[in-house]
DNA sequence: GTGGGTGCAAAGTGTTTGCAAGTGT
DNA sequence: ACACTTGCAAACACTTTGCACCCAC
């Protein structure tokens, strides 16, 4: 159930499905924009906006923090990207919606560790109750909290200072 | 399974236990404090930090900013209130978590309409799913967005403007 | 009396925007 | 050509903080 791992197939994906949107709405692929896209879909993990810049800038230094933050609602748009709160003061992007796009997340208080699951069974339940409440449901975000085994186990995480 | 209504006793009951929490944490019931208090749990509705000012000098005018933000701190951290992010540029607040523990959020995309509710249902799937990966749930947070029955009937919701 | 609390205004922080120059189609 | 994009730096909006005074315990 718990979702991991990327592949050059994922990414050219990815790519492809962004460069549609982009058709849809008339807008340009830019070489800045593809910088960014390729800094996004390159990896897992999620990011925050100054660390895409930084992502970007590696590989191609003239990359503005203007035309990040520019591209970033281009990204939640098209539904590859999705924009989260973990109750830190920045935002938190997750790549990982190209892919899984019902993913869910739990996270560890102390360590911070972050895992991401998908069930078809909650999926089926937020649909009913949904519907009861006279609701079509169009996106859904859960996020758990909580203390992680090792945590249980030995009083704190091991990752805790990561 | 809608969750609304606050009640005297409801109020009396959230005051309490907030100064319980203040008095484990050594820290002073101040009458700025006790006004800030008042206007929270005076209403169901959610709310932003610049409309807790708003509410709190409506019962003494000389309440400032400062302490309404160091505060909201004071009440996240009691369990009382939940700061909520629903993707506007402020934060949002909700006080009936005093009330109800594990109430979930349902969003109507279009006239931002909010509707809260619970289920025992998706709390013992939640918390069998956690228990799968490793975690033991302390808090929980579901937030379903998609279009109202008035928006599909009509194309558009009743208090579209509101 | 003393340590925490308050109001004010200044400082922060992450994000957005006006503008002039650049560029994809 | 023309509209869309970009980089830069200034502007923003919300939130936090330093400080001197104040007050609950």
């Amino acid at each position: 159930m718990p979702v991991a791992g990327t592949s050059q197939t994922d990414f050219e994906n990815a790519k492809k499905r962004f460069m549609d949107f982009m058709e849809t709405k008339n807008l340009r692929v830019t070489s800045q924009r593809m910088v960014i896209i390729d800094a996004v879909f390159s990896t897992d993990d999620h990011f925050t906006a100054e660390q895409l810049l930084k992502m970007s800038r590696q590989r191609d230094s003239s990359v503005s923090r203007a035309t990040v933050y520019r591209t970033l609602p281009l990204l939640t748009e098209s539904g590859l990207v999705h924009e989260m709160d973990f109750g830190k003061d920045y935002k938190i992007y997750d790549p990982n919606y190209a892919k899984h796009p019902n993913h869910n997340h739990i996270i560890c208080d102390d360590c911070d560790k972050i895992v991401e699951f998908e069930s078809d069974q909650l999926d089926k339940l937020e649909n009913e109750i949904s519907q009861e409440l006279g609701f079509e449901v169009k996106t859904q975000q859960l996020k758990i909290t909580g203390s992680c085994e090792d945590l249980k186990k030995l009083g704190a995480c091991k990752n805790k200072n990561s």
